[in-house]
RNA sequence: GCGCCAGUAGCUCAGCUGGAUAGAGCAACUGCCUUCUAAGCAGUAGGUCGGGGGUUCGAGUCCCUCCUGGCGUGCCA
């Protein structure tokens, strides 16, 4: 479907061409002025610069040429807009198609395209942390997002389950236990089935390792042990099976209770097979060099602004580093699915490493010339008090823990309120939960950072998650009573409330649009308050069910019907959902 | 040092390619439930858009400069 803008602008264009002036002055945009009209052009006052007259005497001369049968209202006023309204006759109609037309007739720009987004970024062998939030619930939405666009989209979680991580672990292991097979070069039996260590000693193990790096003589045992473990040592090889088997199903059960959900759980090292080929052949090529007694490839720019150093491929030591297995990571990608795009949801920090490892694909001719590259880089949580957020004692924050704090102050809220019999509270306080985590998170934008307020973000009032689903229950409720709803059309709007509900909705498509274009949720999340709040105002205003004009009475349902789908579209692709009642 | 990002109401934030009176939410105060879920709706109050220059008929938005804060800047991820 063409976007109401793009229908008005193309009227418009050619009333400035009728009238004698040029095309490009005809775009409207929607009113900043709503208690003056819905629609607005601007044009005859920049008009009014080039062919040097009066910029009213211009907008007069265009609204003579358009056609009053398309709105209610059309006038020039000083010192030159041209200001409109639509008929409700034309509103009913787009709205109608809307209703009738696939996902409400949104252009599927993505049609025939892919995409790639990698987001998550779990380490293996360390608990989510609230660090992992954000990328999980920008890049699922991200993801979904695409999908709904037309886009074949695959997520895939990018696990760290290779670098030096790896090495510290298995270092400690040593350490504790160098009496497991597994530490034996000449051992050449099975090596035990069962882990020697369970998930909450793992979680235990990788912090105090990782705090043992400044030894420089444990540091050294780490780098070696990484660098067998990448050259296949076979016991080290066999203790990484290990830490893979403790972890994943865990992170797979905490990504399951956020509702993000990979189509692929590859990690750094199914790209590490990529790697020796890789290596060999852009050295081959020169265009990998040795410096400082490292493989580089330099990816500086005669016109960047700043130093930009080269890309490390392989390091000193020999090993890989992340770069390496971010770039072999492209090999795998472009080589099994040969994506359009490639979104790469993380910490807005490593934007300069992104930079280097896209430049060096570019460049090496790994990732084709046309495939877009594009980093998300989004801030940073923070505490309420806009510091870091630590627990009380100074320590990282399970992921975990957040969302059952939230849950448990939701829930409290769910049994206070009554609406829901016992059996239910549950299920409906895990949806509250997740609406007001990933709301709260979403309608900001991506790249800032924000302090996270549970009781800010779970309040059901306000700019919050559960406002938006109480808004969606409250049409349900009116829908079920009503009965058979889904045939019904759209009607001319019969008030003001309406009226602008159905302005409102008419934005969906272009606020999927530049969403998309921006990589933005929080555009979704502030069209969907907006929605949200003329849709009640409309329910508090206008009596529905209790309409004896039974026509009038299936206009207002259609209405609220479409209202309710659009709402759950949205919060779909924002990855989350509405229960029945609150 | 260099580079990137941010500074808008007491607090948390919107403000799309410059356009008419800078918008929400929270907090404060005031109305509206025998009426479709008051987790709602309506209203009052609150801002020299970090400071200073400039471009423009018009600047929160573009340019310059300064101040403040955060982050990044070759072998962690």
């Amino acid at each position: 479907m063409n976007k109401i803008l793009d229908i008005i602008t193309a009227k418009m264009q050619q009333a400035f061409i009728d009238a004698g002036y040029d095309a490009s002055f005809g775009r409207v945009t929607v009113s900043n002025r709503p208690d003056l009209c819905e629609y607005q052009c601007n044009g005859a006052l920049s008009a009014a610069k080039q062919y040097k007259c009066a910029p009213i005497a211009i907008a007069n001369a265009v609204v003579e040429k358009l056609d009053a049968n398309d709105y209610s209202l059309v006038e020039a006023v000083m010192p030159g807009f041209i200001n409109l309204k639509l008929s409700g006759g034309f509103l009913r109609n787009y709205l109608d198609e809307m209703r009738t037309s696939p996902d409400f007739g949104v252009e599927k720009v993505g049609a025939g395209k892919s995409a790639v987004v990698d987001y998550g970024g779990a380490n293996v062998a360390k608990p989510l942390h609230i660090g992992h939030l954000r990328p999980a619930i920008i890049g699922e939405s991200l993801k979904r997002l695409h999908k709904f666009m037309g886009y074949d989209t695959i997520g895939d979680v990018h696990l760290g389950d290779w670098g030096l991580q790896m090495g510290l672990i298995i270092a400690e292991l040593h350490e504790r236990q160098p009496e497991l097979p597994y530490f034996d070069p000449d051992f050449t039996g099975d090596y035990p089935a069962e882990s020697p260590f369970t998930l909450t000693e793992l979680e235990e193990i990788y912090p105090t390792a990782s705090s043992k790096k400044s030894d420089p003589v444990f540091a050294e045992k780490a780098h070696t042990a990484t660098y067998e473990l990448q050259q296949g040592r076979r016991g080290y090889r066999a203790i990484w099976d290990h830490i893979m088997g403790v972890s994943l199903p865990d992170l797979r059960r905490i990504y399951g209770v956020l509702d993000v959900h990979f189509e692929k759980w590859l990690g750094e090292s199914d790209a590490d097979p990529y790697i020796p080929a890789m290596v060999s052949d852009l050295k081959e090529r020169g265009i990998a060099v040795q410096s400082e007694g490292a493989w580089v490839i330099p990816v500086a720019e005669d016109t960047d602004k700043k130093d930009v150093p080269p890309m490390i491929l392989v390091k000193s030591d020999g090993s890989a580093i992340y770069a390496t297995t971010d770039l072999a990571t492209m090999v795998q990608r472009m080589q099994d699915w040969n994506p359009d795009k490639m979104l790469y949801v993380t910490d807005k920090r490593q934007n300069l490493h992104f930079e280097q490892v896209f430049r060096a694909a570019k460049k090496s001719g790994i990732v084709k010339a046309e495939t877009e590259l594009q980093h998300v880089g989004h801030g940073t949580m923070n505490g309420a008090d806009g510091k870091p957020f630590k627990t009380r004692d100074g320590g990282v924050l399970r992921l975990e823990t957040l969302i059952s704090d939230m849950t448990d102050f939701v829930r409290s809220k769910v049994v206070e309120n009554k609406i829901v019999g016992e059996d239910e509270v549950e299920a409906t306080t895990a949806k509250i939960a997740l609406a007001a985590l990933k709301y709260g998170d979403l309608s900001n934008q991506p790249t800032k950072d924000y302090n996270f307020d549970l009781e800010r973000f779970a309040a059901f009032e306000g700019n919050t998650g559960p406002y938006i689903l109480y808004t969606i229950v409250r049409i349900k409720s009116i829908l079920a009573r009503y009965g058979d709803w889904k045939h019904l059309s759209i009607q001319e709007p019969a008030n003001p409330e309406a009226k602008e509900l159905m302005l409102t909705i008419t934005k969906f498509g272009p606020t999927m649009e530049s969403a998309l274009s921006n990589l933005a949720p929080n555009m979704i999340c502030a069209y969907i308050y907006e929605l949200a709040g003329t849709a009640n105002k409309f329910y508090h205003e206008t009596p529905i069910l209790k309409e004896e004009n039974e026509q009038l009475k299936a206009g207002y349902i259609a209405l609220m019907g479409l209202t309710k789908e659009i709402l759950e579209t949205c919060i779909e692709l924002l990855g989350f959902e509405a229960p029945e009642k609150m």
